[in-house]
DNA sequence: TCTATTTCCGATAACGTTTCCGGTAACGTT
DNA sequence: AACGTTACCGGAAACGTTATCGGAAATAGA
């Protein structure tokens, strides 16, 4: 029963001229005489005609969409982004093609796959924590496909890139935490392979070096992203026989999972256990104590990264890599003590 | 400089076939030696050749993508739906493709268009809450696309529709207000002119009649799903004269804009005034208080709005639209008295 | 009046697939 | 020896556009 939809040809016999004057009518070519472009246009509206975008992108070779790759984004963090890279898209006339790996290595080269076949004009990527091996990426950079990398970045591959300033902000997180007194503090850390996870961890190493605070390795704790997996590690600190007085969470969901996993047993923040993350998302001001958090120009990186892949995309020949690294600063809520004076 | 990807042409001219027999091998059709077909196979993975699904899709007349589009997703409860339309959409080899409207009508229908355009093969929708005009939905229904709605949902609209019990999911919440004590218990409401905003109300005042608890319209505040206006709402509520000692929220985005406003204005929850949401999220488990909530089927939703989608789409002159109204039920925590015995 | 230019339009070949319709060769059956 | 079957393959049309090319008519320039 399916209604077929009405293309240039039903229009040009309807009008008696041919597809070639529909097709300049439609988007409109200069050489055409005003009153058939005008009929042409009339008779397409009261069809409800609908360019089909399939024939216009095989015929181009472009399509006019750009591809979005997230691990997951049941948290603000990545729709955030996406919502930026849509603004920049649509106001050049692209459209957004969200897909997710669910932080899945092989659902990862899967819809890597289906983005190359469906020939979308670039790829904006954060990559899954467990993907150690690049190869189905650089195969899709071989093929022409340009691609913008931001948050999961790593030094393998090349490319533009958009990331944070994570050093820095791991870095006035704890210093925070130092200058209000705490000495054993703890990090609960992102994945070591991952440029992101490195940068806060460093951050995290050089803040307590240059105030003198001793390094405990077994204060450093691998949570990796995955769910869960906060939780037990902060068990595991708050049962050592000298448990730490800080924590310092690689992002803010695993802040929050240590923060159920103190008040489940019955410590108080932040005067038993100080508490900072590394903000993904708003949502940290609602948790209660709130919570103190290195905060990202989120919606800014969506912006620039599509603005860099745009430039990309028109230019392909005399495009050459670009890697910003925006500016991160501190939130003080309630979750850290406030500094004394 | 960018490199054209491989065609069957390529493959077909190496090998010294005609790109009928490429084709043949590639899609495994029947009527092909194992011989040539292995050739040709191995020859394709050597080239990395990927299919180019756009010609495939203007010759079979078939995108096999559906298009999903949603409100907003910054929130997790869209978010949500979309994990669990793309598991069972993915699993059915259909790709998805997500849009967002935010909360604007014109963008709703630029977005349609552009879904029309691109002939994704159906449709799973949640309109805008200003969305009062429903042409250009019917229009892409009358060219034939499957939509089912899910959420927002209208009368005016015919085919498949996924929604949950607003009414008892009110219902039930407003009684337990009631049952703890609360006797002046405003409303934060939804749009009147969306089902799922009809029934929370009506849940709400058929719970007040029930229970012979007086229906005051002051206290009835449409918010509408708009930011910042539940804000505005409760500031009024708990100016007045004769404050209320309950809000019901017409879902938890809202719950929490009150939340913060009451807790602004140093009034305690429950204590001064309970607090109860719609829950469209896990978050509310965070706040504190931590929210009592109505709690819906998320995953489920989404899962069986992609299974109506695609018998639609599979089988579409013998399909009758079907309407299914999932359970829902109330999590108590701390945002509500406990119940008196 | 004749040529040169402009204005408008049609025919047609692509774009990369799938699919229908044949066609050849090898084989088995009478 | 003649025929029908089978197994495999190629040719070519089609999907709905865009873009190139050339041609006819109208206009301009001399």
């Amino acid at each position: 029963m399916r209604s077929k939809q009405p293309t240039i040809w039903d229009i040009a016999i309807k009008l008696n001229v041919s597809i070639s004057t529909v097709s300049r009518a439609l988007r409109n070519a200069p050489d055409i005489n005003p009153e058939t472009k005008k009929a042409v246009l009339d008779l397409a509206h009261q069809l409800d005609y609908q360019p089909n975008t399939i024939a216009t992108s095989l015929r181009k070779n472009k399509t006019d969409i750009i591809g979005v790759m997230v691990p997951e984004f049941v948290h603000a963090f990545f729709p955030s982004i996406i919502l930026g890279i849509q603004e920049v898209a649509n106001a050049a006339g692209y459209k957004v093609m969200v897909m997710q790996s669910g932080e899945s290595l092989e659902i990862e080269k899967h819809n890597l796959q289906a983005m190359v076949s469906s020939r979308v004009d670039g790829l904006i990527l954060a990559i899954t924590r467990e993907t150690n091996d690049y190869e189905h990426i650089i195969s899709a950079q071989r093929k022409g496909l340009p691609i913008v990398f931001f948050n999961r970045v790593v030094d393998e591959l090349q490319g533009s890139k958009v990331m944070v300033d994570d050093y820095k902000g791991a870095y006035i997180a704890v210093q925070h935490l130092i200058q209000t007194g705490c000495r054993r503090i703890a990090h609960l850390a992102g994945p070591e392979n991952m440029t992101i996870g490195r940068n806060r961890l460093n951050g995290y190493l050089d803040a307590l070096k240059a105030h003198q605070v001793p390094i405990e390795d077994e204060l450093i704790m691998h949570c990796d992203f995955v769910d869960g997996r906060a939780r037990a590690c902060t068990q595991r600190l708050l049962t050592m026989e000298n448990r730490p007085d800080a924590l310092f969470a690689v992002n803010d969901p695993t802040a929050i999972e240590a923060l159920i996993c103190i008040r489940e047993n019955g410590l108080s923040i932040p005067d038993d256990i100080a508490l900072a993350g590394f903000s993904n998302a708003p949502h940290g001001a609602f948790v209660t104590p709130s919570l103190t958090s290195v905060v990202q120009p989120i919606h800014e990186i969506g912006g620039l990264a599509a603005q860099l892949l745009l430039r990309q995309i028109k230019a392909p020949q005399q495009f050459i890599p670009e890697t910003h690294v925006l500016d991160t600063t501190l939130v003080i809520r309630q979750s850290t003590r406030a500094k004394p004076e």
